[in-house]
DNA sequence: GCAATCACG
DNA sequence: ACGTACGTGATTGCT
């Protein structure tokens, strides 16, 4: 029989030191019980044991401590997001049907042992999965131990038998005690020999074989006079430390190795526990997905009845005695079908008339899961959507923008809802339908609880059809003028990469930052500024600070500009121009954790602007014969949010006076009239309001505007004197986000902010930027959306042919028939600067032209 | 699949 | 002693 004994403790500090930290929603860490499973899933496959037994330390002090008062004294107690994944961990292992080991006063490593002595008695063979070194004492022909560790954050497993302990320590197995008894060990506060570290007590354990032998003999030995003394003065210590580092054999477990077999797993009460720790890869990977499993719930009575082939009447007659209707489309198929949830049946509906007389009734709210998309599809079909009730994606990504992931499955899985129960077979489309009234309940229940419902019902749900149209309207591009350009900046390129090769020397790929990085500063010894993880950092910010030193440097600058212009917009963008001669980029909803929305395939978002040759790309982006750009933008839009969260008197007047803030802020800072501040004090002040916005640190504003941190930090400390609401805003949305575990804007948005409360200073230090800085990002983003749906449903009302094609955080742009351009310019600012009432007026700039390059003013 | 880089607000 | 401003997405090279 082939046992594998695990030494809980040990592996669940791997594998917390060795993943970043995690956390659900909730704010349960995670990152040790998710590494742990991945480990144990890991060493299973390899070692393929008979059985498992899993050992872990008790709080109570051992036999060690008693024998010494120093043992482990030195070491800290688990940090709290570790000690909180402890019992957590255990009571899974428990439902997975492991036996768990632990004795009070004993060590798990004792415990491990133990089993391995009982193992090799018996004739079974002992396999020992740790973390720790100290282990490996143990091994020996009936025990082999595999050292775990992580290595980028997926598990690795080294065996160790007694040629690898001999190959590598040079001594057999047992005499690792030996060796650490005169080298002790810091980390469990054990004494050892002082003075003889790592290396010296293993040229000595290899020659002279044991401790026991070298004190015998201690005299007569070849040593030198220098060491023997040492070992003379730490002899009490040493075999205290020989005893402190011998794992024991004799735990009294009472138990017999047949007796350790694993028990059924229990997998609903796993299921439902590894739901909660969002451990949804892991719940994937045994086959615990809720569809699989015998769903009690589902056996209470909620199973649904499929109707393939459902008839309109029977349809409308069920759809008539309700006032909402949930539906999911099938996206499979090319025509308009979808699935229409009534009370406990799922109907299939094909017929594009009877979804259109669904969706286009006005009193019926539609539920559905990801609005957005279905807006789309059926707009297709020349079907709108007349009333939309709830959207579960919308929902659960405004209760936790965190997620990332928002499957009906998924959610289900979190929220505790059985998949309900049908016949085996049934297209997973069809399961998620019947779902969908459940899930929808209980998001629902939440949005109220965290009053939610307006950021759902007023932005997010209406939104959704803006963004939908924004997406099927896209925006004209001249292809042609893009393909003109590439060739252009191809030409420049080889130039460039001619110049540049031949000042290296060598032929080499300039785009290889690895490449680049050995010709720069190893074959033409350049100072290498900053170092990345992986070597030499080739970043823009270190080849400006070398560009005087080589010509090589200032055309690499060069070609990597134009690289990039070539590669990700002209390339990049005619890849995906449509048929109609205009892009469609996919607006995402649900993938900021602050709330703004971004944008991808293409990323319409960050199209060149800073640098003149980069702007140009926008000329390529034009209006429609006869039709002008209206391109409108907000001023300031995060420092006047700012303004009004923190209600400072200073910052609230100059924007009320119209002053210029950057100006303002300087006159603040630099102790003078506002009159007489530079330019360079001004671009300093934008600078320091820049990072007031993120969250600032001195070094890094210091950087950024070149000057030392601690004249940074007295900027900073100046700012905070003269704007007083700001600091103590800036206090107290810190405290509260770490009361209450998450950030949120005066609109309700929430971001769950776990980092704000960890023990990692650095971590910590993250999340108290995150929660300076969301509620102001996050109430920046709020307001656009408000905007956008607004113009959108002005355009619509006033019957206009203008049309929203654009949102770039604070900047929306507006395709309008000529002959509307004043009115549509009208509808942008005014939609924009009343889209929220604050102490401060919003104010949006419109300019008008017939590229994208014209608009911007 | 990740790291480095760079484009935007 | 250590790292160092918020939020995104695309491209490229490399393991």
């Amino acid at each position: 029989m082939k046992l594998l004994a695990l030494d809980g403790n040990s592996i669940l500090n791997r594998a917390f030191y060795g993943i970043r930290l995690l956390s659900t929603k909730e704010g349960i860490f995670t990152n040790g019980i998710y590494g742990f499973l991945t480990m144990l899933q890991k060493i299973k496959d390899d070692v393929q044991p008979d059985t498992v037994a899993i050992a872990f330390d008790m709080r109570a002090p051992t036999f060690r401590h008693k024998a010494y008062d120093g043992y482990k004294a030195n070491r800290k107690g688990m940090p709290e997001e570790l000690a909180v994944q402890m019992p957590i961990l255990q009571e899974l292992l428990e439902y997975m049907g492991y036996p768990i080991l632990k004795l009070e006063g004993w060590e798990a490593d004792d415990i491990l042992g133990t089993l391995a002595e009982m193992c090799c008695k018996s004739g079974d063979e002992c396999i020992i999965a740790t973390g720790d070194r100290d282990t490996l004492q143990l091994v020996s022909d009936c025990v082999s131990v595999r050292l775990l560790t992580t290595k980028n954050g997926s598990p690795e497993a080294t065996l160790y038998d007694i040629p690898a302990i001999k190959e590598k320590y040079g001594v057999e197995p047992p005499q690792l005690i030996d060796i650490k008894a005169i080298q002790g060990d810091a980390s469990d506060n054990i004494p050892g020999v002082k003075g003889i570290g790592e290396k010296g007590a293993g040229e000595l354990i290899g020659k002279f074989g044991s401790l026991q032998y070298i004190y015998d003999n201690l005299e007569e030995l070849d040593i030198k006079e220098g060491v023997r003394n040492k070992l003379l003065e730490s002899k009490e210590n040493a075999f205290l430390s020989y005893m402190l580092g011998t794992v024991r054999r004799d735990a009294p477990l009472g138990l017999e190795i047949s007796g350790l077999t694993q028990k059924e797993p229990e997998r609903q009460k796993m299921l439902a526990l590894m739901s909660k720790l969002e451990l949804f890869s892991i719940i994937k990977k045994l086959g615990l997905s809720a569809a699989e499993l015998p769903n009690p719930q589902a056996q209470e009575g909620a199973s649904f009845s499929y109707e393939k082939e459902a008839d309109s009447f029977t349809i409308l007659m069920a759809v008539s005695q309700e006032s909402r209707v949930f539906l999911l489309p099938d996206y499979t198929s090319t025509e308009p079908t979808a699935y229409l949830t009534i009370k406990d049946c799922v109907h299939r509906l094909e017929e594009p008339a009877i979804i259109k007389s669904i969706l286009e009734n006005p009193e019926l709210q539609i539920c559905t899961h990801d609005i957005k998309t279905l807006h789309s599809f059926v707009a297709e079909h020349g079907i709108s959507i007349a009333k939309a009730g709830f959207d579960t994606l919308l929902a659960a990504y405004l209760i936790n923008p965190n997620a990332g992931d928002y499957q009906i499955e998924r959610l289900c899985a979190e929220y505790g809802i059985a998949l309900p129960y049908m016949e085996e077979g049934t297209e997973a489309a069809v399961i998620r339908a019947a779902a969908l009234p459940a899930l929808t309940e209980a998001l629902e229940r939440k949005i109220k609880a965290y009053e939610m419902e307006s950021l759902l019902q007023d932005i997010e749900l209406p939104l959704a059809e803006v963004l939908s149209f924004m997406e099927r309207v896209g925006i004209r591009v001249d292809s042609r003028g893009i393909a003109v350009f590439g060739k252009q900046l191809e030409l420049q390129i080889k130039e460039l990469e001619k110049r540049i090769i031949e000042a290296a020397g060598v032929a080499f790929n300039i785009n290889s930052p690895k490449q680049l990085g050995k010709v720069l500063f190893e074959d033409m010894a350049l100072r290498p500024v900053k170092k990345t993880k992986t070597g030499y950092s080739t970043s823009a910010e270190v080849l400006e600070e070398l560009k005087y030193e080589h010509e090589i440097v200032r055309d690499v600058l060069e070609y990597r500009q134009l690289a990039k212009l070539k590669s990700t917009y002209c390339d990049g963008l005619l890849k995906v121009v449509g048929e109609d001669g205009r892009i469609h980029s996919t607006f995402n909803q649900t993938e900021t954790r602050t709330g703004r929305i971004s944008s991808a395939e293409p990323n319409l978002q960050n199209i060149p602007v800073r640098t003149e040759l980069g702007s140009e790309m926008r000329k390529f982006f034009i209006a429609e014969e006869g039709y002008t750009l209206c391109d409108a933008d907000y001023s300031q839009i995060e420092l006047r949010v700012l303004a009004h969260a923190a209600a400072d008197p200073v910052m609230i007047s100059s924007f009320n006076m119209g002053e210029d803030i950057h100006r303002i802020t300087a006159a603040q800072v630099f102790h003078m009239p506002p009159e007489l501040v530079t330019p360079q004090m001004r671009s300093s002040a934008k600078a320091v309001n820049f990072g007031i916005v993120y969250g600032i640190g001195a070094f890094s504003l210091g950087k950024d505007i070149g000057v030392t941190t601690h004249e940074a930090s007295q900027f900073i400390k100046a700012y905070m004197q003269n704007f007083t609401g700001v600091q103590s805003y800036m206090e107290h949305t810190v405290a509260d986000a770490k009361e209450r575990g998450y950030a949120e804007t005066m609109f309700g948005r929430r971001r769950p902010l776990t980092e704000i409360s960890s023990s990692n200073g650095n971590i910590r230090a993250f999340g108290e930027r995150v929660a300076r800085n969301m509620p102001i990002q996050g109430a920046a983003a709020d307001i656009i959306k408000i905007a956008m749906v607004r113009v959108y449903q002005r355009i619509k009302e006033e019957g206009l042919r203008a049309r929203l094609i654009l949102q770039v955080h604070d900047e929306l742009i507006v395709e309008a028939p000529k002959e509307e351009a004043e009115q549509a310019s009208i509808i942008l600012s005014q939609e924009m600067q009343n889209a929220a009432k604050l102490a401060v007026p919003l104010l949006a700039e419109v300019h008008e032209g017939r590229t994208w390059y014209d608009a911007k003013g």
